[in-house]
DNA sequence: TAGAACAGTTGCATAAAGAAACGCAAGTCG
DNA sequence: CGACTTGCGTTTCTTTATGCAACTGTTCTA
């Protein structure tokens, strides 16, 4: 049967889980940050079948994450190239870094460690809020229904205000 | 062919790949911290067939981020409760909600927004430093190899500084 | 006493993953 | 000149995984 399609479920996670819901894709984002952008480095940095990764990418393509480009002519080779869609995703590859790094490696196991240029330190990601710039907690998150949601009434757009604890 | 195994690779992107590279396994993480906790309420949201959402909490409690806890006993019922290890995913449900609204949803179209209690402002997740609590953009990440990376030498940890950028 | 709720399990048809072989054009070695 | 190598994928074949629907079994409810 054919995979189950949340490409229009109105949630944004779902939306995401489209792309990043699936390994190679992430993995593939992984080496183009890495500057590694071409079929056969990707192929064998990942160990990749050569039609899974010419399938992946391909998709990533069609949803605007990379772009294909030509780096010459004769003969005709072709890299792939962030685009601002898929820089976008840093944050999401950086949070998984932290979880991975807290919770699937050992201690002074760490392959890369990562730096935040401005300050001079090795980093973790964490999330912070857009309005405040603050750390944002798990108890700190308070969501309520939005314009998109099934059956939303702008009446009382808040009357069900949920956290994510208790 | 069996699905390739990151779990062991040297790489924290990687391993994390392992849960969040499979889209049941994010929407069902979204369902526990929407307090949706018990298999046919999961079902029933998510719409998966019955016996994917059991293969999928059985990994996830397999890898400690769900609990099945009882909640009675005549008959034994049981709920999937968030670990501290499932907890800690929040950052990337985060991000993938942020990423996913400025691209794989429509203006006006947002089906639950997020609101930081501590400021009370809606907001979008960003990434920070854990160091000086600064917003981290994506050319300020350098990287360099640590001591997990494969051929790591102690006596030059960081003669390959790479950044994501040129 | 006939459902209904809950939490799965089982069986089957179809789709996707992986390995390896194959294509094919342009260079390049001898 | 002809064989060989690179770069980049396609095809083919076999093994898994997915989705759907029906079935189990216990307890509370109408």
């Amino acid at each position: 049967m054919k995979r189950t399609d949340t490409s229009d479920w109105p949630c944004t996670i779902a939306r995401a889980s489209v792309i990043f819901g699936d390994a190679w894709n992430v993995l593939i984002l992984r080496e183009a940050f890495y500057r590694n952008r071409r079929f056969d480095g990707m192929q064998e940095a990942l160990g990749i079948g050569r039609n899974i990764l010419t399938d992946r990418l391909k998709t990533l393509v069609e949803e605007g994450l990379l772009e294909r480009a030509p780096y010459q002519n004769h003969p005709a080779r072709y890299e792939y190239l962030l685009t601002q869609k898929g820089r976008d995703t840093y944050p999401v590859l950086l949070a998984m870094a932290t979880w991975g790094r807290a919770h699937a490696l050992g201690p002074d196991e760490d392959p890369l460690i990562f730096e935040h240029a401005a300050c001079g330190h090795e980093f973790d990601g964490m999330i912070a809020c857009s309005q405040c710039g603050e750390q944002v907690r798990l108890e700190d998150i308070r969501f309520h229904r939005g314009p998109g949601y099934p059956g939303y009434n702008p009446e009382s757009p808040s009357t069900e205000r949920l956290s994510v604890f208790g």
